[in-house]
DNA sequence: CTGAAAGCGCTTACAG
DNA sequence: CTGAAAGCGCTTACAG
């Protein structure tokens, strides 16, 4: 049926727009037409050249046009895609995942192809390093159409993705980039985990944030206070609350003063909510050490369930936990969105998950020391 | 630079192979003559234009590379390449994984990307049912050099795609089919499995495998014997050992009888070891029916840690659980050794793990009980 | 060993 | 609305 037909039996020639234009009574360049959509062909036209397409089983050569279009298309006319996109996922993160057997990151990624095979997109994958600032091989190559990353680029290097493709980051925005992002919704997760805490008994509690300008540290600050507002009270203990100048070279020193200044106020806290799971964890460290014992003696728990730290925890920390599936899905609908429409407003969607109860929280130690207003 | 050096800003077209052509002082023939060896150069020729090549920046646009030459090819040649793979992931196997949380995919996964992507190889990701018939999109849009398959697929279609695309399966062989596989050492599983009984204190220990030509059943059978013979002891209850008839549907029942009849075998064995999680799952589940307690009464292992039952497992498996990045390197290794030479010999790669010591088995019951030899 | 030329499958000015 | 023709970047017979 198309061309020289195999003699061989051996890789049958996958049938061209030739052989759709010979089956259609068309031109060739009507088939790309009809297929391209990129000047409106007769309906007549339209319908026999799909018959025909239909017929002969053709699937346009991705690899090709996507080359040619990239070089040829004018303005006005959208370049066709190579159908693909792109994953990119932190190494440091997936290898954190790996060393606690987290499966967090291969649920992201297979809500990303549920989406993005159901509309014909391949999924490409790659890890680039933390601060990664060479353009991963698979943009230098025009493999992809759109990238989704979780991973914490350079400044740098964002930029330049998001100026050449349509980029949805992944539990990260910046302020500087107009780009589409799918978080974690932290208002709603220290909500929940503050309702548990109060629900438990709690009334004086600290929230853990720092002072780097990234939204969680934004939003849980923010559902923080309203959480007090909306019950009528006032901030008990203010300065524990507030962001924490803290870098990773000097966790251990900041969050040792922390507790201790934390155990000296009066009222003392009966409970810290951490903004991510590396503070809480290394909050249980040094509980361990000053003898106290959790959550006997103060509940611990955080906002993100994501760990990327060697520590052994102990107890099992309670915290929040966004629903990996609705990150992914979420994230793969709004890259295809924005493939198909470069110039749609960015989104930043928020993506709810459900408090993951464990053992770091329990009745606040005795009733008695507090002040219940 | 480039042909009209960009005066947009936008986009800078990145060079060509005309570039390198010009700059090198050689035809465009040439330098696509060192870029892909086809025929040899003369070493001068080389260098200058490999030289050239680092001077103008230049990356060959893969995307018209591979599908020309996947047309155009004649005998002889090797063809050039998408610079691809697909690795296939069975959505079920998949499922279960996320069900309990498990990482073992994912960290196939990153293996596979690890090895790849120092070869300059890009990895397509695509999930595909149990039994699934249809050639998967990737394969159809040739998008891929090869094939990384940890799937159930139906046997018509591992024809097609084992004839098409070099292909590695994971932990699946099929005698009818000359393609390279990488799948547990079985016969190392089971070795350790028994030595680790064995040193229990247990003698009369039962293998529970399936009549499925299997390559597990068949392998660790015969470590099974090779164990007891090199022990000088007879196999001790033989029947017990035997391969069982056994498919889904009827789980329930076979492992019902059997238990029975490992209940009234005199002496009776101490300990049973299950070929898969999945029988010995049931095995827990019918046990704690028959108010066994594992392992007091009965000691239970596996010889395969990735689960895909929703069987609630009390107590926790001790199994047997294969290297998993191991096992994602070695078939990418192998993947990509037979793209560059498609009629090496096929292997199938054997990758031992270590046992995983959980609660599910101890000391055996009363020594007394025992015929030792 | 090297180059000029044809051509891969497809898209897109250009001219009806 | 449609087609013949040029051309995308590259590879490969073909002819030196």
């Amino acid at each position: 049926m198309t061309r020289e037909s195999n003699r061989s039996g051996i890789a049958p020639p996958s049938p061209g727009i030739r052989d759709v234009s010979r089956v259609a009574g068309v031109s060739i360049t009507t088939v790309s037409r009809v297929l391209n959509n990129s000047v409106i062909p007769s309906e007549a036209t339209r319908r026999k050249v799909l018959e025909a397409v239909e017929k002969v089983g053709y699937r346009p050569d991705p690899l090709f046009s996507a080359a040619l279009r990239r070089h040829r298309s004018g303005r006005g006319v959208e370049p066709v895609k190579t159908k693909t996109i792109g994953f990119l996922i932190m190494r440091g993160l997936q290898e954190a995942a790996h060393r606690r057997h987290e499966d967090y990151y291969s649920r992201v990624l297979s809500a990303v192809w549920n989406v993005a095979s159901k509309q014909r997109y391949h999924v490409m994958f790659a890890e680039v390093d933390a601060g990664e600032s060479r353009v991963p091989d698979l943009v230098a190559e025009n493999r992809v159409d759109g990238l989704l990353v979780e991973a914490e680029l350079s400044a740098a290097l964002r930029k330049v993705l998001v100026h050449r493709l349509p980029t949805v980051f992944i539990d990260r925005t910046y302020a500087d980039l107009a780009a589409d992002a799918v978080v974690t919704d932290y208002v709603q997760a220290v909500t929940d985990v503050l309702g548990y805490l109060w629900q438990l008994g709690h009334r004086q509690i600290a929230l853990f944030s720092d002072t780097v300008d990234r939204f969680y540290n934004h939003e849980s600050l923010e559902g923080f206070h309203r959480f007090y507002e909306s019950r009528g009270l006032p901030l008990l203990c203010p300065e524990l609350s507030q962001p924490q100048d803290i870098h990773p070279e000097i966790n251990d020193q900041v969050i040792d003063a922390y507790l201790t200044r934390l155990w000296s106020t009066k009222p003392r806290p009966t409970a810290v909510v951490a903004v991510s799971n590396v503070y809480a964890e290394f909050m249980l460290a040094h509980l361990a050490k000053m003898r106290r014992v959790v959550p006997r003696d103060l509940s611990v728990a955080s906002l993100n369930d994501l760990s990327v730290t060697d520590i052994p925890v102990h107890p099992a920390l309670t915290s929040y936990r966004a629903s990996m599936d609705r990150i992914g899905a979420s994230a793969a609908e709004l890259l295809l969105q924005r493939i198909r429409d470069p110039q749609r407003p960015t989104f930043r969607l928020l993506v709810s998950g459900r408090m993951i109860e464990r053992a770091s929280c329990g009745p606040p130690p005795d009733t008695s020391e507090l002040d219940l207003p």
